[in-house]
Order: C-alpha cells, then structure tokens, then sequence
RNA sequence: GGGCUCGUAGAUCAGCGGUAGAUCGCUUCCUUCGCAAGGAAGAGGCCCUGGGUUCAAAUCCCAGCGAGUCCA
C-alpha cells in the first residue's frame, strides 16, 4: 500500500518558499509559509480570530463576496455557470438534494459520459444539507442552506483515446489550483503567509484522491478536492473509508469555498446568521419582540465568542458547554439559556427560511413522498420555531423575503404553497390534539401513564411530536415518559427486511455487438424496412434478435415498445417486445428468423400511430396544464399507451374539475392550432443554455447532444416518437384526475379515436341510465337526485310501517305458558329488522318472543323481557343448531339462523319445550 | 418506493360480530322585555365503494377510492 504524501508534493509549494509540518495537537499534515507556525490552527488546534476583527480589507455582504468570487475567476479564464437547481433528484437517483457543487456533474460528467458545460467553469451553487438541522441557530456556524462558490476543471490523462470521454486533456491541476486560492485571498488584502494548506485527503461515492483544507484565522474557508481515484480492489491506496483505490483516467479539480463563511470572515460578526441575515433577523427580533440591554448584549456577544472558539459541532456538546460558559460569563445556564434560546430560534428560523425559499423555489412541491416531504419536515420545523419564539409575521411573508433575495420570480407560487402547507399543519396538529386529549384523558382516569406504544404510534402514524402529547397530557392530568430513545425505537418499527431486486446481468454476447442504428427517429411514420441479423439469442420465453438497424421502437421514456413482424425469404416471426440495452435493441420473437439473414422488419402502423399520439398529447397536456395549475408544474412520470396515456404531474393541492376542464380546453385549443412538431439535436449545453432545466422533465439523457422535442412554445428533452403535427392528435379527452401521492396529481387522458371511443363509452353510460329513469340525459342529475331522496324516504315510511305491523302481529302466533309467563311462538316470513321489530313488541308487552321466518335460510330473534328466566341466547343457539346453523346474543334478545329452511317448522314446534328446559336449566 | 393509521348524523368522535350511539350544531315549544343560558320534544345515517368469511358484518379478511402520517 502506498500513501498520497508524495501527492501533496506540489512544485507552487515548492517555489513558494512553503514548508511542511505536522501539527502536534491533531497529526496533520500542513503546508504554511510561515517557517516557525507550530500547529495546523484549525480548531481545536486553534481558534477564531477573526471576530471582531474581519479578515479581510473590506466587509461583504453575502451578494457582494459571491460576485467578488466569480468574477475573480471569470478574469482567470473561468466561464461561470448558472446554479442548479438545489432538487439534485431531478438529474441524479441516489441522491435527494444538492449538497455540494461537484453534485451538479455527477454522475454523466465525473465519468467523462457527457461533456461540462464549460471548462474551466466557476458557480456559486446553493446547497441543502439536512444533517445540520439540530445544529443550526445554535452553533453559531452551521447553516442549513447555503452557497458553494466553487471553480472545476475536468481532465483526462493524455494517453487514453481522445474518443473515449466526452473531454480530453488537462486543463489544470493541483498547482494551479493552489495558486488561484492564493491569489483569491491575496485579492481580498490576505496577507498570504497567514494562509494554511492542510493534507485531509477525501472519500466519497466511490472517488477519492488528495484534498487540501484551506485555513485562515482558525476557519476553514475553502476545500480543495482533487478527484482522481476511483475504488478498486486491487487498487494500491488505501483510504480512510477502509477500501483501497487507484488512480482513473478522468481527474477532477472539485473546489469549495464556503460563501457564508467568506461572508462572516469579512465582517467579523460574532455569528455565522448576523453576516448573512442582517435584515430578517433584525424583523425577526422586532416582530418577536426579542430586545437586549447594552448589558445583556455584550454578553451574548461574549457567548457566541467562546462558543465559536469551542469546537462544538453537536448539539450536546452546545449544551454541556452552556454550564462552562456560563461559569465563564459569571451568570447561571439558566440565565444564559433564557437569553440565547429565542436568539438561536430567531437564527434558525432566518436559514429555514432561506432553505425553503431554495427548496419551493425550484420547484420542489411539499408532499410525503422525498424532497417533497423534506420540504414539509422544514417548513413544519420553521412554522414550530416562529411559534415557540412568538413571531407572528405569516411564514409565506418570511420565505417570501428570502425569494425575493435570491431571486425567484415564481414568489406567487411560493407563497400560495407556504400558506396551504401551513393551513395543512395546523389541520394535522388540530386533529393530533384532539386525539391526544382524548387518550391523556383516559389514561388519566385510569391512573396510568400513557405508554411509549401510544407514543410511538401517535408520531408514527398520526405525526405528533412525543413533547406535544407530554404537554398537553400534562394538562389532563395524565403522565408520560418519553424514553431516551424514542426515536430509535421508531426506526426499528420500520426495520422490516427489504428484498433486494437481483439486477439483470446483461448477456455478455450484447456488450460485443454494435450498437444499433435507429432509424425510427429518421422517419416517424414509416412501417417497413431492410435489415440483416446480426445474432440471435435464446431466451426463456423466445428469441433475442439484433439487427444492424432497425425501425422498432424499444420501450423507454413511458412509452411501449413497438410490435411487428420481421419476414425472411424462409419464414415470418412476431416481434413481441423490443428493449435497449447500452445501445442494442433486442428485439423479443416467438420464433429464430436466423442468424444472418437478410429480413424485412413491419411495424404494427396503427399501434405506432397511436402512441405517437398520446406521446405527442402527453406534452401538449403538460404544457397545459403547466399553463392552468402555474410554472411550479413538473412531470413526476408518464405512461402512454394505446387507449390511453396518462402524466404524473406535481402540485400542491387537487386538481379541481374547472381546472381539468380548463386543461382539457386549452390541450384541444393546441391541437386545432395544428402547430408543427419538431425535433432537433443540439449539443445538450447550447440547449441548456437556451431553455434551462426544465428540458429534463422526463430525466436526463446522456451523451453530447441530445433529442430535443418542440410541440409550439413547449420544449422537452425526449427520446419517444412523435406525429408531426399537433393536429393529427385529433382530439384530447382528459379522462381523470386522482390523486396518487401527496403533491402528485396523475391526470389520465385519451388521444385520437381512442378519445372519441373514451367518450362515446361515457355517453353510452349516460344514455343507459336516462334510459333506466326514463328521462332524457341532462335531466339525469336531477331525476337521480330525486330518486334517491324518495328511496330514502320510502326506507323510513317501510320502517315505520314495519314497526306498526309488528305492534299488529303481537297477538298472533301461538301463545304458550312457561314458568308464569306467556311465550309467543310465531312464524312470520319476514326480514331480520321485521322479526326484531315484533320481538320488540311482543316483549315490551311483558311476554317471550319466539320468532322464525324461512325467508332467506331459516332465522329466529328470541326476545325475552326482564324477568322471564329465560336466556334468549341459549334459546336460539338450540332453535339454530337444528337447522344447521348458530346463532346468539345477549340474554334479553338473540338471533340466529341455519341454511335448512324445510327444518323450521320442526324447530318452532320444539319451541315450547327447548323454553321449558332453558328456564329450568 | 416502503411502513403505519383513519373513512359512522352538518361538525367532532364512540361503538369493533348480535336492535346504530354521544357531544356540539340544527328545528319546534317552554322559561325571558330581549339575549346568553336552562328545560322539553324532534329532525338528521347506502356506518366510503365492491367482493369474501359467517346463521348474522358498521365491526373480521381482500381489493378499490378518499384522507392523514412516518421513513428512505
């Protein structure tokens, strides 16, 4: 195993007059210009100095330093980049938000698939890390949102073929790297000596490779990530994760520097928040009504000096120090907290809100599913600070102030999704009340505590904090006890093992044949052509057959493969299925066409056609219902089919049936305008640059350049097939709209004839019932209206008679004498509700009902009035035991019954005798 | 993507195999100069839908629809 010390040898340390040390305090390794520096300096080697006294010759604001960064390295040669959106699970799978800008290119553009969009680039990419949340407000340093100015360069090693990566070449490395973070901090009037260069190197998603930390005034400013390792078992170094790597032909200069960090160097401000919300938490305090003495300020500002100089990186640490530095301070934790707790909400509440401004404002839609759900944990978290704290300022006014500064032109929608969440949450914590006092309340009474199970399941399933049952079951006067480890015994109720899904191995005879040429993208309409069999492989349920090119299409994008047939001179096979693999199309038969056989591939025409035209109505509803429900509007997936297609869709409340109506209309108003439909393909970074992210609605393709289809003003990065004029969709038919997760609208809708079937289909259901009511379609609503009411009506006009019948029927049947009281044994063919209705009268007339009816099966109600000392129950369990069934209930009144109607008669005859024998029992 | 919970009167919920209930609200009457309040009577239920189990399902099982919530 080899180490990376050689790796940090770096020729601009060496000409620099740089010397190498190691810090006695923590092991490091640092690089410094200043010959007699002893340790690394960062904490806990070291500690802040720069509060109070600001690092740099100026102070920033946060949007000043952010364009003194990129415009320092636009001057050097730098293109800058606009963000990503921070929902990085629009690009990427394994991850859900942008935590890092070198997230931004992975993982097409690490591995050398897809070019950058520019090379060297610079950006200031807005970042969400979740981790942080308990830390933020109270740290002084941590933030939830924030920016990572950054600088990247992406290289290949000179010897690998110029072909193989979407990039070749160096444009620079470490050296350069180094220098430009001198020169940066040279511009802002850093004495450069005062800079320290720390060996850290780094891990992650399978890269690794030497990094440096940037330090100054006991911060860490900057990371200088040189990516050029990937994991490999045979690899020779070994990294701090335990696995061993090697050097890749892709290397990746993947920078960070902190711009609230840079921000809060240069303005000196005891906290992190005050450099960079100055405004907010000015209102926050005021609308709060937070206010300090000269006195009390000083010593928050004392605090948050020490807490900044302590390394406090967890919570607990925050709060075991507190005593230490009340101590310190010569005032009580007590005191101390009472003091800073509503500042370190108000801080918290500022970089919340910023968060969700980021988060609503790229268009992440609060659901329960994903970013969606961590949109809502935020805002929920946000709404519970502002109401501990007693801000009363509406929550979509402090996100909005926050969208307003970043930027964001989509506030309307922002705020009209805060406000419906935050009505959500008080309806969730309405309900959630109501339910803990009902339980408080019957544990109270019962003198018990309510049990962690109650707990568990009240947060689990119902989303009740465990300190808002301890509240309010304080109020009712019940106890509870929240176990330290609440949390982890939610976790293990969802500790169920997950089935893996066994990945497909691709057939090792796929990866040595060509790709296949497409031609289904030449001309969309043409059902026929020539090709030649390349090889065909036996499947378990057919044959895989490639071909050097091919009209089919294979299955991808939601749209389904194509079917056909493929004819040689010899012999005709059904083409059943076509998928893609790394470029092959296999297509699925039934029987072997033969290797190498020249054949004519047909395609299904009619089947193509009509999924071209829900592929095609699926943009044009899309765009729709961008235009109906606003811009937030964004696929969650799709699925065309033959009959019809449908389009996830997501926004924040139920689509209303004026809006699917308003959807529909202007869908069809696109068609009438018969507007052409067009594809292109530019390279992905010109049609980035010229219609943004929201290309990427169904993913992100790979590759250099990239399929772009235009339907009128809409534009989407698409890979399916398409009729070439929106007029030959003929017709939308929106079929329905339902709800399939929380923030996820599926609207189903029909194109083409199968609008017209879908419709006709309907009407014919219309029709059929006008035909039963005997009434002309549109009098249908009101006729079923009035239909039901009088069969209501009737139900309780049948129930009042039946009860008047029952009174009637008391003084028929066979009246028998047992032990002092008269039993009425009578057989009625009646319904259950008709029986109980006489048994009731005959009992309240102080006598025994015995009833049976052989209506549907044979079925007895006994009643027996206080009294009597007969147990109605064991009267019918014998009646309904001879017919062959059961029966029971309490002792004043039971029912039962058996399937052996012809047997009734005898049981009712037995009756007397079964009473007689149950009194004396 | 997975887990859990809930759909019963206008509202909030109880009932959890054996005759559908409570509280609030509503209507009418009494008391009052009037209102609040109080007293009395009453109206108001396809117990979400569809299957299944059972002699019997609001209740148990399955599916669907609708809602909520926790986690990745």
């Amino acid at each position: 195993m080899s180490d990376l010390d050689a790796e940090y040898r770096l020729e601009y340390f060496e000409a620099n007059d740089f010397v190498r040390k190691e810090c006695p305090g923590c092991g490091a390794h640092f690089w410094t210009r200043t010959h007699d520096q002893e340790i690394c300096g960062e904490p806990p080697c070291g500690e802040y100095t720069f509060i109070g006294d600001p690092g740099f010759d100026e102070e920033y604001t946060l949007e000043e330093m952010r364009e003194a960064f990129l415009s320092f390295f636009e001057e050097n040669d730098h293109e800058r980049i606009d963000p990503y959106p921070v929902a990085a699970n629009r690009w990427r799978d394994d991850v859900l938000l942008t935590q890092a800008s070198i997230y931004d290119f992975q993982p097409l553009v690490t591995s050398g698939k897809t070019p950058p969009p520019a090379n060297p680039l610079t950006i200031s990419q807005p970042c969400i890390r979740m981790q942080d949340i308990d830390n933020v407000g109270k740290t002084g340093r941590h933030t939830m949102a924030f920016e990572m100015m950054a600088h990247h360069a992406f290289n290949t090693q000179e010897e690998v073929d110029p072909e193989e990566y979407a990039y070749h070449g160096e444009v620079y490395w470490k050296d350069e790297t180094v220098e430009y973070c001198d020169e940066f901090f040279a511009s802002l009037g850093v004495p450069v000596e005062e800079v320290t260069y720390i060996e850290d190197p780094w891990v992650g998603g399978g890269n690794a490779g030497p990094a440096i930390e940037v330090i100054y005034k006991g911060v860490e400013l900057a990371t200088l990530v040189f990516m050029c390792m990937e994991q490999d078992p045979d690899g020779e170094y070994e990294m701090k994760d335990g696995n061993s790597y090697s050097f890749m032909d892709t290397y990746i200069v993947d920078t960070g520097y902190g711009l609230e960090r840079w921000t809060w160097v240069s303005q000196g401000t005891p906290t992190v928040y005050e450099a960079v919300y100055p405004d907010m938490i000015e209102f926050l305090s005021e609308n709060a009504g937070v206010e300090h003495t000269e006195e009390e300020k000083e010593l928050i500002g004392r605090a948050a000096a020490i807490a900044g100089n302590m390394d406090v990186d967890e919570i607990e640490d925050v709060e075991s120090a507190r005593a230490e530095m009340a101590d310190e301070l010569g005032t009580t934790p007590e005191e101390l907290d009472a003091l800073l707790s509503p500042l370190e909400a108000i801080y918290a509440i500022a970089d919340h809100c910023r968060t969700l401004a980021y988060m609503l404002g790229d268009g992440i839609v609060p659901s329960n599913v994903a970013t969606g759900y961590l949109a809502r944990m935020v805002l929920r978290r946000t709404k519970r600070l502002c109401d501990s704290v007693g801000v009363d300022a509406p929550l979509d006014e402090l996100v909005d102030m926050q969208a307003e500064r970043l930027g964001y032109e989509n506030r309307d929608t922002i705020r009209d999704i805060v406000r419906t969440e935050v009505e959500k949450y008080r309806e969730t914590l309405e309900r959630g009340g109501r339910r803990v006092e009902a339980l408080a309340e019957e544990y109270a009474e019962r003198e018990e505590p309510i049990p962690v199970s109650e707990l568990i399941e009240l947060y689990d399933s119902h989303g009740i904090q465990p300190d808002m049952v301890e509240e309010i079951a304080e109020r009712e006067g019940a106890s509870v006890e929240i176990p330290d480890d609440f949390y982890a015994q939610v976790a293990a109720r969802h500790d169920e093992a997950q089935g893996t899904a066994i990945e497909e191995e691709a057939d090792e005879r796929l990866a040595d044949l060509p790709s296949t040429e497409k031609l289904y993208y030449d001309d969309q309409e043409r059902g026929e052509f020539e090709a030649v069999v390349l090889d065909v492989l036996e499947t378990d349920d057919g044959y895989g057959v490639v071909l050097d090119q091919t009209h089919f299409y294979p299955e991808g994008g939601g749209q389904p493969a194509d079917t056909g047939t493929l004819s040689s001179e010899e012999t005709t096979v059904e083409v059943a299925d076509v998928q893609e693999r790394d470029g092959v199309i296999v297509h699925r038969t039934d029987e072997d066409p033969g290797k190498g056989e020249f054949v004519t591939g047909r395609i299904d025409t009619e089947r193509r056609a009509a999924l071209a035209r829900h592929h095609t109505a699926t943009h044009v509803v899309g765009f729709a219902a961008r235009q109906v429900l606003g811009e937030h509007v964004r696929q969650a997936g799709a699925q065309k089919g033959v009959e019809s297609a449908r389009l996830d869709v997501r926004h924040y409340e139920r689509v209303s049936r004026e809006q699917a109506r308003e959807i529909e209309r202007l869908a069809n108003d696109l068609v009438i305008a018969n507007l052409p439909v067009t594809q292109e393909w530019p390279h992905r970074n010109e049609a980035e640059a010229t219609h943004g992210f929201d290309l990427y609605q169904g993913g992100i393709p790979p590759g250099e350049r990239i399929r772009l289809i235009h339907v009128g003003e809409d534009v989407q990065a698409c890979g399916g097939t398409h009729v070439s004029r929106t007029g030959e969709v003929g017709a939308i038919k929106l079929l329905s709209t339902e709800r399939i997760q929380d923030g996820v609208e599926r609207l189903t809708f029909a194109a083409g004839p199968a609008a017209i079937r879908a419709t006709q289909e309907t009407e014919e259901a219309l029709a059929d019932a006008a035909a039963v009511l005997d009434v002309s379609p549109g009098e249908v609503p009101a006729t079923a209206e009035r239909f039901f009411e009088e069969w209501k009506a009737r139900g309780k006009e049948i129930d009042a008679l039946k009860a008047e019948l029952a009174e009637l029927r008391t003084d028929e049947g066979e009246a028998v004498d047992v032990g002092g009281t008269t039993a009425v044994i009578q057989r009625l063919d009646g319904g259950a509700d008709e029986l109980r209705a006489t048994a009731n009268a005959i009992a309240e007339e102080g006598n025994v009902a015995v009833l049976g009816s052989g209506a549907d099966g044979a079925q007895f109600v006994v009643a027996a009035p206080d009294g009597s000392g007969i147990n109605a129950g064991d009267v019918v369990g014998e009646l309904a035991s001879r017919v062959g069934g059961g029966g029971g209930g309490p002792p004043d009144f039971a029912q039962g019954g058996g399937p052996e109607t012809e047997k009734l008669d005898e049981a009712l005859e037995a009756a007397p005798e079964i009473l007689k024998r149950v009194l004396n029992a």
